[in-house]
DNA sequence: CGTGATTTTGAGTAGCATCAAGGCCTGTGG
DNA sequence: CCACAGGCCTTGATGCTACTCAAAATCACG
């Protein structure tokens, strides 16, 4: 796991000054700008936010940042759906932050299949914040006739093929955007010869990897 | 819990017609438009399914619709963070699933506390994804500051007091927003009487409630 | 074939991003 | 103590994107 330094973590002044091997569950004070850790660290135990203000946030492949969550005091912070981190956690004013460590992705089969579940869950919610926040409707919509054809495409050489079961205003209603929208915007991928669409519930990816790149706001 | 009731929730042609009280993991057959469940059903059980789609939507209180999310053959359907539901869920497509019914909420403390949060931080993630998806600028901005005030805000009177301790351009990209459209909508709640700046990191809400129903789009 | 629902297309507008400049606050060095 | 430099924040002008309103086209179904 991503332990913070001395440097970035240090005893909060009015706990006792920390052993080689602190105690779980000694209050830890970082200053403003300190990590409590990154992106693609391992992730071993929680932290319990006691005072001041984290910033959680994220990169695009396109090297746009957005800002998860913040946490604030009483927050828990530091699960993550496997045993790393999917975002940065940097303090955004001094913050002290207790350390726990919970016997937690180790026990219990039934109940850990479950929370993984629900934590990837997370996850994808992130990735559709992240989404609804930096896309441009283009993009959302190739990135929703990405999604779909993951879950729903039968692969046709190069092509990826399936069923749009739902109609064109829930598609709106899930991408914050209006019917109208969508429809341009499928226009706009047909025109670009990214997609084809056989008849109103019928798509064609002719270029899911391109349509992949829109979808991270690569372009 | 919400069963669905025979008329919307039909066995599987290729299943054998179920009895009085069907067997946990006999597969079942929902025909397009039917629910599923309901916001605020009580729950217990989860749904995976096995083909077709399904649409979980939410409404806000100021009518708005919002697609949380589609449901794949695979998914698992139907966990909330309390007893109940926190959606709708109907098949867009003729669907089948397999029903559940796992001891989930009622043993093991520790891991059910984790869980529960996990599942309360989805909920919240939720509102998150609603809000970027249908609210102005300024909206953005009142529920954020709704938000902060809730977890840090000191209550003073009918007024709430707390510093921001976020640069603006946090605040941005955590709505999907740039720095100068969140700096002009908070001169716009100021210049509204709504809030008072005192200084760049120091906020009053003049009028909480009135915060709250903009941050809901009951304006 | 007709009717209503859904989808597409079109024209005009509102709202937010972008680009740019100016103000405020903080810390640093003379 | 003052002057200056660099962040951060605010304000202004302009353009583009997506929404709104409206109508035509297509689809679903009796």
């Amino acid at each position: 796991m991503y332990i913070a330094s001395p440097a970035r973590l240090k005893a909060h002044p009015v706990a006792a000054v920390p052993h080689s091997k602190p105690p779980a569950r000694l209050p830890y004070c970082l200053q403003t700008g300190a990590n409590l850790f990154r992106e693609g660290d391992a992730c071993s135990g929680l932290f319990e936010v006691v005072s001041g203000v984290f910033r959680l946030s994220r990169l695009t492949r396109g090297g746009r940042r957005y800002v998860v969550s913040f946490g604030f005091p009483g927050d828990i912070l530091g699960y993550g759906p496997d045993h790393y981190h999917i975002s940065d956690c940097e303090a955004v004013s001094d913050a002290r932050v207790i350390r726990h460590r919970p016997r937690l992705l180790q026990d219990n089969g039934a109940h850990q299949a479950l929370l993984k579940g629900v934590l990837r869950q997370v996850e994808s919610m992130q990735d559709h914040c992240m989404m609804l926040a930096r896309n441009s409707a283009r993009d959302r919509v190739a990135a929703f006739l990405s999604l779909v054809g993951d879950r729903l495409g039968v692969r046709q050489g190069k092509y990826v093929e399936f069923e749009l079961p739902m109609p064109r205003a829930d598609i709106a209603d899930y991408l914050g955007l209006t019917t109208e929208t969508v429809s341009r915007s499928l226009t706009e991928l047909r025109n670009a010869k990214l997609i084809a669409i056989e008849n109103v519930h019928h798509v064609i990816l002719l270029h899911p990897q391109q349509l992949d790149a829109m979808a991270e706001g690569e372009v």
